[in-house]
DNA sequence: TCATTCTTAAACAAAC
DNA sequence: AGTTTGTTTAAGAATG
């Protein structure tokens, strides 16, 4: 079968620049939250979309960028499974559909219920998981432990889903058996370790999963981020070059329509906080990047655009998955480094 | 409609 | 003996 190794069509990501940890100069000045209420409207334009989201903390970091992302680099690149020394950095933040008003507290039934059924096939669980360990390989025990502790959902589901990673690392021939070293006597069976030949086409199926459920309710499926901020509010930031979009969004791998049932409408709001801090021009304005930053207050996320960005919503729908995408890709390379 | 892929369930054997 | 691991078969859903 030829399971595994459909030839799946290239991406085509944006970039970030290099010196991209400057792009979060904003950080140390983020708003303070009441400051950034989409009710309080200061001076200086500046669009917000806004998503609902459990308290839980949004993936603040960085992944160094793909600036110099080659194709090599796009196939290889897996260090957007893993943030931090944590995996996989994007903690999946259910939206809402309307904007409310204030910011008062939601209640707990309204909040979004137990996590759904991941978007990743086993087989890209598997690959995320023995990409994930140290050495790239892990017994059944260790890959069952990544999926629980990255997936709540299994954490919840009833044990049917282990025979099936099971299966799948029987069947399929992306995955291949170590035999343990009889001295180490440390658990039972098997190694395994993902087939170098088949990486990149599970590297593939996994960034189009990835890009393809960023729209839709699966967002509720991402793995969990495992690391906070210290005050809870979580910035994300990346710089992308907009003249990629031209190709993402004529066309992306999958459709990237916004579904109206989960976007909230964009609303321009001014800040005289942050336009005063950042009243110096932007060196990147003429670059062909344009900045985004993220932040969470309370059960929102924030994706904070430049004041002077012409941008639809389609468009900041795409930039926003392609930064996610690309914040979870950030440094594949740190996580293939030490085979290349 | 058909082929393929994926998931799920189940049975079974071997290893621990 | 009970649990875990690994293999295999089968059926059904989803998808292109």
């Amino acid at each position: 079968m030829e399971k595994d190794t459909q030839a799946l069509p290239p991406h085509s990501p944006l970039h970030s620049p290099q010196n991209h940890s400057e792009a979060l100069s904003l950080s140390p000045s983020l708003p303070q939250p009441a400051a950034v209420l989409p009710t309080f409207l200061p001076s200086s334009p500046t669009s917000y979309l806004h998503f609902s989201s459990t308290p839980q903390v949004y993936g603040g970091s960085h992944c160094p960028s793909p600036s110099t992302v080659s194709d090599q680099d796009d196939l290889t690149c897996l260090s957007w499974l893993h943030q931090r020394g944590n995996l996989l950095p994007l903690q999946p933040l259910p939206r809402i559909t309307t904007l409310p008003k204030t910011f008062e507290p939601i209640p707990a039934q309204q909040l979004p219920p137990s996590p759904a059924k991941p978007p990743y096939s086993f087989s890209s669980l598997i690959f995320m998981a023995i990409e994930d360990s140290p050495e790239k390989r892990l017994p059944v025990k260790g890959i069952y432990e990544w999926i629980v502790d990255n997936f709540p959902y299994y954490r919840e589901a009833s044990g049917g889903w282990r025979n099936s990673v099971r299966h799948n690392l029987s069947l399929s021939k992306s995955f291949q058996r170590i035999h343990r070293d009889k001295s180490q006597s440390v658990g039972k069976g098997s190694l395994w370790r993902v087939c170098p030949e088949y990486r990149p086409a599970l590297l593939e199926v996994l960034k189009k999963t990835h890009y393809c459920h960023r729209t839709n309710n699966n967002l509720l499926n991402k793995p969990v981020l495992l690391e906070a901020t210290d005050n809870g509010q979580n910035i994300l930031s990346e710089t992308m070059e907009i003249s990629d979009l031209d190709s993402l969004s004529s066309n992306p791998p999958c459709s990237l329509i916004p579904d109206h049932e989960e976007l909230v409408p964009m609303e321009s709001v001014e800040l005289t906080e942050i336009a005063g801090e950042d009243s110096e021009k932007d060196p990147l304005a003429d670059s062909g990047y344009i900045e985004l930053h993220y932040y969470q207050y309370q059960q929102y996320q924030y994706l904070v655009l430049p004041g002077d960005a012409e941008l639809d919503l389609e468009t900041v729908e795409i930039l926003q998955l392609d930064a996610e995408a690309q914040e979870a890709a950030g440094s594949l390379l740190d996580l293939a480094g030490g085979n290349h």
